[in-house]
DNA sequence: CTTGAAACGCTAGTCTT
DNA sequence: AAGACTAGCGTTTCAAG
C-alpha cells in the first residue's frame, strides 16, 4: 500500500530471485543461500511488500490442464471518444480476459485471452465485439509457446477465483 | 514431470483458487475454508504438483520497482523457411524476452519483451533483427496496464534469475 | 481423511555491532 | 540501522487408524 523509498540491494535482488523461483521456500533456506539469518530475510521479505516491490505470491497452473485449452491476442479498434476507464471496466467484467492494455500503433487496446476452446473463444469474441464503442478486432491465436512456463500462473487467477468468495491475504 | 490422468475436482479447483492467491497460505488455512486436514489438503497438492497440473510457486514483482519500466509485444515475420525451434532458441539467449510463441496471421512470431527503457528497447529490437531469419518486426509498446496485476511475477523470472546459480527446487 | 506426535519453520523480543 | 540469537507458537510431515 505504501510507497517508501524502494531501495534495492544485490542481497534484495537475490532473495527475489529464490522466491521467484519458488514462493514457497522458507526464510532458512533462502537465508542459507545468502549468508542471512531467517529474522533477517522475513525483514527484508517484510519490507519489499510494504514498499510495494512485491505484490503478491501466486502459484503456475498449466491452463490446459485446467481446461482453458487455447489462448489468443486481440487487438480492439474503438471509436475515438473511447475512455481508457470504459475498456477497463469491460475486460473486468469478461473473466476470460487474463490482462489488457493500452498499446502504440493502429489499435487501441490489446487483449489476452484465455478460453476453453475454439467455440468459446468466438462467443466471447462476439460478447466484446457487443461493446458499443468496439469497432473491430484483431485476433492472433497462439499455436506454440516456445519458452518453459509459458501457459504460466499469475494471469488464471481471475479464471480460477470464482470458486472462492474471499481470497487469502498473506499475512 | 510425470503425466498421470490429471483429474482436478471442485476441492481440488477450490484448493488452486486459494494458493493462486497467496502460494504462501498454509495448509491448514487452506484446510479450513475447504472442509479438510492440513495433511489432506498436502496430499492434494503433492498429487496436483506431480501430475503436472501446479508448475510451480512463484512471486509477483512490480517489474518498474525492477528498473524494468517498459514492456512492448513484438510480431516478428520470418523467412519461410525458418523453423520454430530456431526462433525459440533465440528467445532464450535474450533475457529480455519474457515470452515467446508462434501465433496465427501474417506474423510468425509474437513476443513479449520487457526493457528497462526506450533505449534498451531500441538495442533489443535491434538485436533481434540481426538474427539472419528474421525478416521484419512490427512493436506494440505498452502504454497502461488496465487489470490489476497487469505487470506481474512470473514472466519476470528470466530477468531475476542472473542473481541465482541453483534456483530453489521445491519439495 | 483423520488423528496424534515429533520435526521444522515462523515470528516477536532482545541484544550486539 | 541492520543482523543475530532465543523462545514460544503454529505448521508441516509421517505414522497409524
Amino acid at each position: 500500500m505504501t510507497h517508501l523509498p524502494p531501495v534495492v540491494d544485490e542481497l534484495d535482488r537475490t532473495i527475489l530471485a529464490l522466491l521467484t523461483a519458488n514462493a514457497r521456500a522458507s526464510f532458512v533456506h533462502i537465508g542459507q543461500r545468502v549468508g542471512l539469518s531467517a529474522p533477517a530475510v522475513k525483514r527484508r521479505v517484510d519490507r519489499l511488500r510494504a514498499t510495494g516491490v512485491i505484490t503478491g505470491f501466486t502459484t503456475t497452473v498449466r491452463a490446459d490442464a485446467m481446461g482453458w485449452g487455447m489462448e489468443a491476442y486481440v487487438e480492439v479498434y474503438c471509436d475515438s471518444a473511447a475512455p481508457p476507464s470504459r475498456m477497463s471496466e469491460v475486460a473486468r467484467n469478461h473473466p476470460e480476459i487474463v490482462a489488457a492494455m493500452t498499446v502504440t500503433g493502429d489499435a487501441d487496446a490489446l487483449l489476452h485471452i484465455r478460453a476453453r476452446g475454439i467455440e468459446h473463444f468466438e462467443r466471447v469474441l462476439e460478447r466484446i465485439r457487443a461493446e458499443p464503442f468496439v469497432r473491430r478486432t484483431d485476433s492472433r491465436i497462439v499455436l506454440t509457446q516456445l519458452l518453459p512456463g509459458g501457459g504460466g500462473g499469475t494471469a488464471l487467477r481471475p479464471l480460477l477465483s470464482r470458486a472462492v468468495e474471499n481470497a487469502a491475504e498473506p499475512g
